[in-house]
DNA sequence: AAAATATGCACAAACGTTTGTTCATAAAAA
DNA sequence: TTTTTATGAACAAACGTTTGTGCATATTTT
């Protein structure tokens, strides 16, 4: 058709014109007959021989999660500004089937990959990346390993929540937290347990194991069975609220007259809720910037200084804790 | 290693030892040192070579949409299943990155693609179809073109809910409608008015013309600026919904007290928001599964007899509809 | 005018598989 | 024993690019 060799033809299509001296007509004609025939360079051919796969990856543990959903989709736009697709993945808050992604992804030359561990485990995490394969993990992350993380700094998050449950005169005061694995979950506790402490407070107690609704149902139906109920619950995470104030609704409790609330994570519709839910607004879309730059600057092999990130959260108060006392 | 040739290696890796004949000790061989040394194959070779990608791909207006989210979660997790990688990109609603995220996926050799279209233009997709790349919509679709799709009845309803609003005494009723040029929309629109007309009722109007919160919110204030207020309102997305309701509360307007309010799209919040909002609920989880079984057959180049499917959806009633008079 | 340099492009190897074919050897049939 | 058939595994081409190298031809320098 142009009469030109595949070789000149790829060189052209792939920018390299100059660097091979390729004459400007002979551009003109290639480039033009890319666009006459609608030429679609086979990814797979291309990739084999340069290596470079133009796939990053991303597993998160739901995509159910609203909380997550929006960070996939923050990090899905940005990626593709970068030329870059993204193969999302879902692991289910199941450990088995994230090490299954894991390898599957592998075997398709992911450049890098951003994760949010569903677990306590980074062996196979860490295997990925001594392979040469850069990986960022948001939200959830592992202290004392080197790998880079971006999350929020959540100590301070429930510090400050707890505080301001205590400013509004609550002493007696139950947490329900999520996975107990996961570090944000460790910090979110120990931001608690401080913040009581610091306050000379002793009544508290905080029980549940994950970051689900069920979990938020079940602990609170638990924690309304007592004689002597909170008069605040600080729930860990959006579903584990949404299932609180199921359980609190069914039981005749009214928010935040009988008891309060407040959570970690916002969505646009806690302001909608029979009470506007306060909370403890992780910023999402800084989050999944910053790791889409850090993964970004590893591929490139660009050195960077600080890679692991806390992100100050913002606390929302909207009307679901009282004044009391 | 194995001291077997790479023809045997591949073929027993690939189930295909009976095929060829290979010896049960070779088969081991094989099996025990790919272990070891944690070979995984190269897929892009492999790709090359055979031309399947094991990829599919999806593309919906936006992941931030927990309608849409949640598709892409079951449509992730059922493709999973069937051993496919699916790439998710979000076209933003916007024509222009749908076409171009078409071309891009076009080159990474997918075997397929689901797709929420997101404007009235085809022949892109059509094209892809072409090239011999199964295409499924599912959501919003294209009457009268032979590509198959899933979707709800939208007709139905919407015709159910406005119904429900007449039998509920209600006679001056406003829609707020997504985009004027997806088919799901005038489905709805008909729905709607086939209702109103059956009924004998005259005082309807129609506005609005995004899927989005925005416009829901700016429809609602624009309603609310007349003198004559309708009793209620028939919004055609979650989005609209959450917008709606914004503005009924800046303007101090109770629901269902002043105004009723019936909307498309389930969404478990719905059941806590002030007042629970009842909703036209469209069968997700239905409608992604049969997207994969359609396109997984038309892969396997299966005929389908029935491809074009619409589902019945649920009228789920909670507490935003008055009766009046 | 000859030599040196710059310019433009094609050749061919390589990437790591898959797969049709061939070839040797072992087992079965004649 | 010889011929036929079954069994097992290697050979080599091919997939569609990228990229190092080399060979002309054109241009500049001496």
């Amino acid at each position: 058709m142009t009469e030109l060799s595949i070789s000149t033809v790829s060189r052209v299509l792939n920018g390299k014109a100059k660097q091979y001296r390729i004459g400007i007509k002979s551009q003109q004609k290639v480039i033009e007959a890319a666009k006459k025939l609608q030429y679609v360079p086979n990814h797979f051919a291309a990739n084999l021989k340069s290596g470079r796969s133009g796939t990053l990856a991303l597993i998160i543990p739901s995509l159910n999660n609203p909380f997550f959903a929006n960070i996939a989709s923050e990090i899905n736009i940005e990626l593709r500004k970068l030329d870059y697709i993204v193969i999302i993945s879902d692991s289910n808050e199941n450990m088995e089937t994230e090490k299954k992604e894991i390898q599957q992804l592998a075997a398709r030359n992911i450049e890098g990959l951003i994760i949010v561990p569903c677990g306590d485990q980074w062996i196979h995490i860490k295997e990925l990346e001594n392979k040469g394969i850069p990986v960022v993990c948001i939200d959830r992350y592992f202290e004392n390993l080197d790998i880079p993380y971006v999350s929020t700094d959540n100590f301070e998050g429930a510090f400050r929540a707890t505080n301001y449950l205590i400013e509004n005169g609550h002493k007696h005061i139950r947490c329900i937290q999520g996975s107990q694995s996961s570090t944000p979950n460790r910090l979110r506790v120990d931001g608690f347990c401080d913040a009581m402490k610091k306050a000379g407070l002793k009544n508290y107690e905080i029980s549940g194991n994950n970051f689900t609704f069920e979990n938020g149902y079940l602990e609170t139906k638990l924690i309304l069975q007592k004689e002597n109920k909170p008069t605040a619950i600080f729930t860990f995470s959006n579903t584990i609220a949404m299932g609180c104030i199921k359980a609190l609704r069914e039981e005749n409790i009214q928010i935040p007259k009988d008891i309060s609330l407040i959570t970690f994570d916002d969505h646009p519709y806690l302001d909608y809720l029979s009470t506007p839910l306060s909370c403890i607004a992780q910023p999402v879309s800084n989050i999944s910037k910053m790791a889409v730059q850090f993964i970004y600057s590893k591929i490139q092999n660009q050195q960077i200084d600080i890679s692991q990130v806390l992100l100050k959260p913002e606390m929302k108060l909207r009307s679901s804790v009282n004044k009391i006392n």
